[in-house]
DNA sequence: CGCACGTCATAACCTGTGGGAATGACCGAA
DNA sequence: TTCGGTCATTCCCACAGGTTATGACGTGCG
């Protein structure tokens, strides 16, 4: 088993790929040329793979480097999100911009959206939190939170609202189950009748499934197999055991990467809206208004939502 | 800007999630229980978030903990990708089975199903070469090789071939580009006189689109932009430069977080089917076989064509 | 009720990796 | 030839991270 590389130096491995150099690529990362030779030296060790043509004019990558890189490319792209969420999670006190958001967006969403915000305003402190989207809207109804991020259809009372993205489960199994091959759409029915693998009673998509069943008129069945954690649902399909209902934003790459295929349904509306919401009256002001923006610009056609302005009632406890 | 984090930390954090507790998720990756605390102290420390609640029956991720937990799943699994490429690259002449394959399979595909192989078949090591289409026949046909995967429509003569994926190119803007709110999918005719940001003139992708082209009868224009790979013209078309046919393998993750708006095309075919090839004759051999199976179950079953039909019924709130 | 076993934390020590500064070797362009 | 650019090498140092040993604290069983 190789010994994991560590992402420093494939940060930096994919610098020297872009600008040919070990010395330039070096700088921009904050150390020095000898430092930046030792550590590529070290992985090409480690890898037991040349991934650099060393010249005394440059340095490119070989072939065998530009593969690597690739991979590495999307290993610290990963990171990037995980850095970004956390400095917003960190924040949380001190920001200067307070969010709010349930699960699925915190997880697949925000991490990205906050990132290109910060690029465009500097030295913004971003602080989340995760929550439900009751709690997420008890806050921002109470002002705490700038901006909250929610999936729930439910009433908004004195809140606007856009929505951001749009969210849609999927139905999925192994590449060897047999419905992988299925041509004919699974439909309400069946699917009501057929036991999934599913996260436990109350979490956010098992909620969104009940709910689409019982628009029907249906009643689903009890799951195949509990799990407490989504990606512990997701290598469970993976492994063949049964079929599950799954956010898009979740299984996009298991899909493209075919670990698992996706089986068309019909007759049921499995989509779900992320929306922003905010206080209303109090337009979302600098910050949280270019989030905003960036956000409905990223997610989806800009379907702006009709703003719920009911009568401002003032529920605080 | 807070210090990259390393992988191992990251690992271990998972474990800990996964098995609540410090001492057997270090005993798990091969370390005693103090180092393990210290690690995950170091990551808090370093994060300024607190990830574990630590007790004396053991120890439970935080709410914070278990985000950060599900974004640091996403880098392992890319990491471990980078691994599975890497050893197989390591191993190409020492291998007990010799792969070739093209970049775009290389790239996404492989390092997957190299994974699942050496789940099922201990100590097998892999061997993997990238190159062209036409060299992966060339040393097929030479019996360099144990199996080559290749995307080319071409001619195989005297090779045995299957079909083990489908890719498709996918028409992709911005979000915030014109196209990105267009409901009528662009024909044949609009694509080739649009300028499109591409790859330079050879490498696949691009032949790919002008063989649909020409197939339809039509000569693409001039590019709008020419890059020398694959994420440059991805980031290209993220920041608005104009609109790209890519590989949906490599765009999905971006289609799923909305950085990229997928357009609808019509009137040419942008599938490319990817294929294993084998020496005739010589039936694919113990590991081969294995992963011959792994790949087609993966990949192959008839990609459900229903999944964009349920896209355009996007007229619901 | 107390003892054994489980958890994690702390302390002391050691090793080795990785960083920095200075220097050398080599190439190409002016 | 000389200068400006590459990368490699060496020496030294610091500190992160490991291990072992130990302690403190709960839980559950006899």
């Amino acid at each position: 088993m190789t010994e994991l590389p560590d992402i420093e130096s494939l940060q930096l491995l994919v610098l020297v790929g872009e600008h040919r150099s070990l010395t330039t690529a070096a700088e921009h990362v904050g150390t020095t040329q000898p430092a930046a030779s030792k550590r590529i030296s070290a992985l090409e060790r480690r890898f037991g793979v040349r991934l650099l043509d060393r010249s005394h004019t440059g340095s490119t990558l070989t072939s065998d480097g530009r593969l690597v890189c690739s991979w590495a490319e999307r290993v610290i792209e990963d990171v990037n999100l995980l850095v970004e969420g956390v400095n917003a999670l960190r924040r949380e006190r001190t920001a200067q911009l307070s969010l709010a958001a349930s699960l699925t967006v915190a997880e697949h969403l925000l991490p990205t959206w906050i990132g290109d915000l910060r690029r465009q305003v500097a030295d913004l402190h971003v602080g989340l939190q995760v929550l439900n989207s009751t709690r997420v809207c008890e806050l921002v109804r109470s002002g705490e939170i700038d901006l909250g991020f929610i999936e729930s259809p439910r009433r908004l009372r004195s809140l606007r609202s856009q929505i951001v993205a749009r969210d849609r489960l999927v139905l999925v199994v192994a590449p060897g189950h047999r419905w992988a091959r299925r041509r004919r759409p699974v439909g309400a029915a069946e699917l009501a009748t057929t036991p999934l693998i599913s996260r436990e009673s109350g979490s956010g998509t098992r909620d969104t499934v009940e709910q689409a069943l019982l628009a029907t008129g249906l009643t689903p069945v009890e799951p195949l197999l509990e799990l407490g954690s989504t990606t512990a649902v997701r290598s469970s399909v993976a492994t063949g055991a049964g079929p599950a209902l799954l956010s898009e934003l979740v299984v996009a790459s298991d899909l493209a990467a075919g670990n698992l295929r996706e089986v068309a349904t019909t007759g049921i509306d499995l989509h779900r809206t992320l929306r922003a919401v905010w206080h209303t009256g109090a337009a979302p002001s600098g910050a949280a208004a270019e989030l905003l923006a960036l956000a409905s610009r990223a997610g989806s056609s800009p379907r702006t939502a009709s703003a719920r302005d009911a009568k401002s009632e003032r529920d605080r406890s």
